[in-house]
DNA sequence: CGAATTTGACCGGCGC
DNA sequence: GCGCCGGTCAAATTCG
């Protein structure tokens, strides 16, 4: 998993120009991450950005939406493979070089090339998004836990579940952020449930989980070992309910609030990884206090109403905003 | 005192 | 079959 950032990193076509980077992957049976950025992704993507700019004239979403269930994978697919049209500032990837678990960790995975087109890759299966659906369950057949009856958990942890079925990933998006501070506020409340040390990385990478009941949404923090600066956070599942209010006040409405863009529904695919990569203007404040500003200013770019920042990653191609 | 975090152990998948 | 590794559990601990 790591390596999802690691490749990021490594060819990180996006860094150079300080950009963004999006990234989609499918989660399919087990652990198959794409390997995502490949150099020429640029390239190629060019190719269908301009078809993928049509498709999203209209509609945008919010990463809110994402993990909402108010929108659906292959709209932000889409969206952002439009996006993709810039040369310099957004990449989509979905291709699918499928990095295993095991193997993937050592880096190396992405460092290729990777092959795939983004096109080629937004095609993938539709099934996918099925998955994330019932989610939430399959993970490792707990998840239950707590209030589980019974069940006297006898050693610890789980107890098989169906063996013949694998556990199917939900679908999952991942954005990296600069900040200094691991844990982005993004408006939900989340509860640490781990944290691993990750191989050929310093730091280690978080767990979190949705503290709202029955919310199954996921999400993992982690800190780019090559760039200590870069937070690397990867939400899996989508949230079946609104942004607390908590953080509604202030930074949720800064946030990432959904509704900002509607999302296309249609779409064969649905990539499940995305990645973004901060733009580096967000850094300047030194203070702790306003660390916390920053990371509102990161997500905040994101908000399409409001082009100010966000033209600096998402690209003028960007239509208009829809009413 | 309840909620959240920490942390070591366990489990399943995958590569060799 | 074995070992590695990611992911998760849950008891213990800390925090508010």
């Amino acid at each position: 998993m790591s390596d999802e950032a690691r490749d990021l990193f490594h060819h990180d076509p996006f860094r150079q120009d300080g950009r963004t980077a999006f990234q989609f992957s499918q989660p399919h049976q087990n652990h198959h991450y794409p390997s995502i950025y490949n150099q020429n992704v640029n390239h190629e993507v060019g190719e269908n950005s301009a078809r993928d700019l049509n498709g999203l004239d209209h509609s945008f979403m919010s990463f809110t939406d994402c993990l909402h269930g108010s929108m659906d994978y292959s709209s932000l697919a889409r969206a952002f493979d439009f996006s993709c049209s810039s040369p310099h500032d957004v990449v989509v990837s979905d291709n699918i070089s499928s990095q295993k678990k095991g193997g993937g960790q050592g880096d190396s995975v992405g460092t290729g090339d990777v092959s795939g087109t983004v096109n080629s890759s937004l095609s993938s299966s539709s099934s996918e998004a099925a998955a994330e659906e019932d989610s939430g369950k399959s993970k490792k057949g707990h998840q239950t836990k707590g209030s589980e009856e019974g069940s006297e958990k006898s050693k610890k942890v789980n107890k098989p579940k169906k063996k013949g079925e694998k556990r199917q990933r939900e679908p999952r998006f991942a954005f990296m952020t600069k900040s200094e501070v691991d844990h982005l506020e993004d408006g939900y409340r989340w509860r640490k449930y781990g944290q691993k040390a990750v191989k050929n990385s310093p730091y280690p990478r978080s767990y979190y989980r949705c503290t709202s009941p029955k919310c199954t949404v996921k999400k993992r923090v982690e800190r780019s070992f090559q760039d200590p600066s870069i937070v690397i956070t990867t939400y899996e599942g989508q949230h079946i309910h609104p942004i607390p209010s908590t953080l509604r006040g202030n930074s949720a409405a800064g946030l990432l609030t959904p509704s900002m863009f509607t999302a296309l529904s249609s779409g064969p695919i649905f990539p499940q990884e995305l990645l973004i990569q901060m733009p580096q203007t967000n850094r300047s404040h030194g203070d702790t206090s306003s660390l916390y500003s920053q990371n509102l200013t990161a997500i905040q770019q994101l908000q399409f109403p409001d082009y100010g920042l966000l033209q600096d990653i998402v690209p003028s191609y960007i239509p208009k905003q829809q009413p």
